[in-house]
RNA sequence: GCGCUCGUAGCUCAGCUGGAUAGAGCAACGGCCUUCUAAGCCGUGGGUCGCAGGUUCGAGUCCUGCCGGGCGCGCCA
């Protein structure tokens, strides 16, 4: 409906153009407005104002003249000059009754549109490391993550949603080495497990699996282990017997893994370890309605050489150096705070290098826009990674990252960050099992990214019309008890054709709820290009409102057949909107509740 | 210290890329079930948009400087 308003108005800016009214250097973007107020009308336009300057007239008066240059529309009732010099558009009441038919004709496609003309587009987030399982943070990247690529998709993107998988690098060693310390104690050694090693309950499990199905194959003496290694970190909350350096520590202690295993039996027990905590993530994800293209693993960067290409890019356009035994690459050159090591010391290269690599990666896969979704804590990287881009002479514009703030959780007013029992951050299962999956993904994307998140436990839980989900949902479910009980009575469901008795819809409520549903494929296209999901669950609640306050003003089963048909039309509109809303956010839409 | 980010009702947050009189929901108070689910609806009160300047027809929105919160400043990932 927009768009009908757009297209009025520059055909009306064609005509004083074309008949020398209207002299411009450059044409305005045509703005066009949902109006706050109804007393505005549905639309309104600021064209006349933006016309004023360059035109050096008076806004009202172009504004008359834009008027009188609007081609007539069937949509447009009523234009009106408003204030100091807005444009005001009223609607014709056809122009919404045809949005019943619309909406019931084009089910799960209402709203859909084709804007983004199936340009490529990667998303990437998550990207959790496989060292452990998801925790409460990564569970709003997912949430938002994946509905950001559903709205994609929903406007004519072709969307390919992927996960980076660090399956290299010291993190993954240290895991593999804490299973391989753990089995150990389970074959019966004693020793002191590192300060800086993974400690939670799923390292045993690993290593249970382990000494289950290979016994002693994997032993060696913890004296031989613990051999000659630096000392490490005292150990918070035990006794402080050492006072050594934790990286030190858990390097030698790698080191050690890897000597005394040999290749095969390390890489074994690595494996097991990242496949493992993989599947679980895996797992848990596709539980949430999370679900990937591809799982692309960092290790095989460097397997296929890409590390090495991108450096040997850098190299070649001159944009590494080598200090202190390391190759540097001059981020500073393209506005990084500081250069940045891209292969250490020991040659090895860092997880920057990798990441360098992946992005280069994506562009040369032909994708037209790369969105990256980070945690907020990671901001400081953006600048070093389009940094590398522009250096490599792609297009660093082509990347987005948006960045996910932490979410809080609140459990009876109080901060619930900490489990208990591991001392370590609650997971996203554990959240799932607690409130459900509707309500975390609905409270997740709730909120604007970038802001700040108090996660309410309670609330979400909670079955009242305080839980916004359940406000939605009950919308859904109502609409479903009402179709239910007239079929009990034995009134006719099933609708009639087109536009059909439509014109009995004269209830302010009625017009109201006409109106929200037409702003849904507005709603859509909106949050889908501003990568903004809460702009869906704010309509939905809207919606949701706009249907409750009709339930209780209205009987929708009357007997006046007409009426009721008209009426039930409508009702299964809103109820499809509600599904299909509900859907692009990853939420169930109940029948009953 | 430098960089990024956020600051809107008592609380949690919107505010449609600069538009008309800044909006919801909680919480508070008062109403509505003999009627399709009260997990709902209606009404009332509540604001120096952190502060101070600037840009212009117009600023919660853009720019600058302060104040306050968060995060980041590794040859970790």
């Amino acid at each position: 409906m927009k768009q009908d308003i757009k297209a009025i108005l520059s055909a009306a800016l064609d005509t004083l153009i074309a008949e020398g009214r209207l002299t411009l250097d450059e044409r305005p973007e045509i703005q066009v407005d949902r109006a706050k107020d109804s007393a505005h009308g549905d639309f309104a336009t600021n064209l006349a104002l933006l016309l004023a300057k360059p035109a050096r007239a008076k806004p009202r008066d172009l504004a008359q003249q834009l008027l009188d240059a609007l081609p007539a529309s069937p949509l447009v009732a009523r234009v009106e000059i408003a204030g100091p010099g807005f444009i005001n558009f009223f609607l014709a009441e056809d122009a919404y009754r045809t949005l019943v038919p619309r909406i019931l004709d084009s089910g799960p496609d209402y709203g859909l549109s084709r804007i983004g003309a199936g340009q490529r587009v990667q998303v990437e987030f998550v990207s959790a490391n496989p060292t452990g399982p998801l925790h409460v943070g990564h569970g709003r990247g997912a949430a938002y993550g994946a509905v950001v690529a559903d709205l994609l998709e929903a406007v004519g993107f072709n969307v390919h949603r992927e996960y980076y998988v660090n399956d290299a690098g010291r993190q993954m060693d240290i895991l593999g080495t804490s299973v391989w310390l753990r089995y150990l104690e389970l074959c019966g050694e004693e020793l002191r497990f590192p300060s800086n090693g993974y400690k939670g309950d799923y390292v045993w499990d690993i290593a249970a699996t382990l000494h289950r199905e290979h016994g002693d194959a994997y032993r060696v003496e913890s004296e031989q282990v613990f051999a000659g290694l630096p000392a490490d970190a005292p150990v918070e909350g035990e006794p402080q017997d050492q006072s050594g350096d934790k990286e030190a520590h858990i390097d030698g202690l790698i080191a050690a893994a890897k000597r005394l295993l040999g290749d095969n039996r390390y890489r074994y027990v690595f494996e097991l370890g990242l496949n493992t905590i993989l599947d679980d993530i895996r797992e848990d994800l596709a539980e949430f309605g999370v679900t990937y293209q591809e799982w692309y693993s960092e290790r095989s960067l460097t397997e296929s050489g890409a590390v090495n290409r991108a450096i040997e890019r850098l190299r070649e356009s001159g944009h590494v150096y080598e200090q202190n035994g390391a190759l540097w690459f001059r981020s500073t050159a393209f506005g990084d705070e500081k250069d940045r090591v891209v292969v250490r010391e020991n040659g090895q290269s860092t997880y920057f290098a990798s990441d360098i690599a992946y992005h280069m990666d994506k562009l040369e896969r032909g994708f037209d826009r790369v969105i990256d979704i980070w945690g907020a804590d990671h901001h400081g990287y953006i600048p070093r990674v389009k940094a590398a881009l522009q250096a490599l002479g792609d297009d660093a514009d082509k990347l987005d990252v948006l960045l996910v703030q932490f979410a809080i959780l609140y459990r009876g007013g109080e901060k619930a960050q900490m489990s208990t029992r591991s001392g370590e951050f609650v997971t996203l299962r554990e959240l799932r099992q607690e409130v459900g999956r509707d309500a975390a993904r609905f409270f997740y994307v709730m909120r604007r990214c970038e802001q700040h998140m108090d996660f309410d436990l309670d609330l979400a839980k909670s079955e009242s019309s305080d839980n916004p989900v359940y406000y939605v949902q009950y919308a859904h479910a109502r609409i479903c008890a009402v179709l239910r009980q007239a079929a009990e009575r034995g009134l006719v469901v099933e609708p009639s054709s087109g536009t059909h008795n439509l014109e009995r819809l004269a209830e302010a409520h009625e017009q109201a709820l006409l109106r929200t549903l037409g702003r849904y494929p507005e709603s859509v296209e909106l949050a889908a290009l501003k990568a903004e999901p809460h702009q869906i669950t704010h309509y939905l609640r809207e919606l949701a409102n706009d249907l409750h306050t009709y339930y209780n003003a209205h009987q929708f089963l009357v007997d006046d057949t007409e009426l009721r048909d008209a009426r039930i039309k409508l009702i299964l509109a809103t109820r499809q909107v509600l599904r299909n809303g509900l859907s692009l956010i990853g939420v169930s839409a109940p029948e009953s509740m």
